[in-house]
DNA sequence: GTGTTAGATCGACAGGCATCTATGTAAAAG
DNA sequence: CTTTTACATAGATGCCTGTCGATCTAACAC
């Protein structure tokens, strides 16, 4: 996390030959790389991975009760899930009367899809 | 990881009212997931996801002697980020002479690309 | 041969994470 | 009021991960 994206100046080898050009800067820098990061590591368990898609594939909010059976783990575990999500931005949610739904808060992926693109 | 994403039926809320419409069925199945997943952890530290990006702005192989002074880490943990992004298939690396070669295969990060969009 | 250099691997340690059960909380039902 | 329901939170546990210094290995230089 401490990173110094900075191109050192190359120093001459001692033997006098070159292991490879001088490479190209970055395009991203060290607050980029973290918040892209973040989100790749939020989904980066299966059941998130899960979680986003389903959410997607749903055009609107989904209740986690609707979610739980799901998945086969229990639903502490899933309420975790969606809160490493909401964390990450990624998804968001809203209580109506003893409901919560979730749904996909679209610019984060976004970002991470372009900075793949 | 143990998942089932078939959806269950839904049962009649006891109160005769309902939280939600059906939930639409997840695009992934539970291996793409688990794959995909993968991918975006090996992204989920900011020192890898900063080595793949130099990479690819690169266009052709870099040699490890030259990533280790962008990062302030030791070159051990350098190599460790290297290890796990090799074992996810993102990178791969070629040795000639002393030196390794690191790259990138673009066909992993094109398969995370396109469940994003 | 010896020495050096690039990089990987090993072993240890601290912190993080996924999971569970148990409990808390807030809203609705009776 | 009490009970039930939906979900979140707390606490515990075992595994995983990022980091380091030390060491190993393979290739070159001499």
């Amino acid at each position: 996390m401490p990173v110094d994206l900075t191109l050192a100046p190359k120093e001459k080898r001692a033997a006098g030959d070159v292991c490879c050009e001088p490479i190209a800067l970055p395009d991203v820098d060290v607050a980029q790389a973290e918040q892209l990061s973040k989100l790749a590591k939020a989904l980066g368990d299966p059941i998130r991975l899960q979680i986003v898609d389903v959410l997607r594939s749903h055009a609107g909010e989904v209740c986690v009760c609707e979610l739980v059976p799901l998945f086969d783990v229990s639903q502490p575990t899933l309420s975790h899930h969606l809160r490493k999500l909401r964390e990450a931005g990624i998804v968001d949610s809203v209580k109506r009367g003893l409901w919560s739904y979730y749904f996909v808060k679209p610019e984060p992926l976004k970002e991470l899809n372009s900075w793949l693109s």
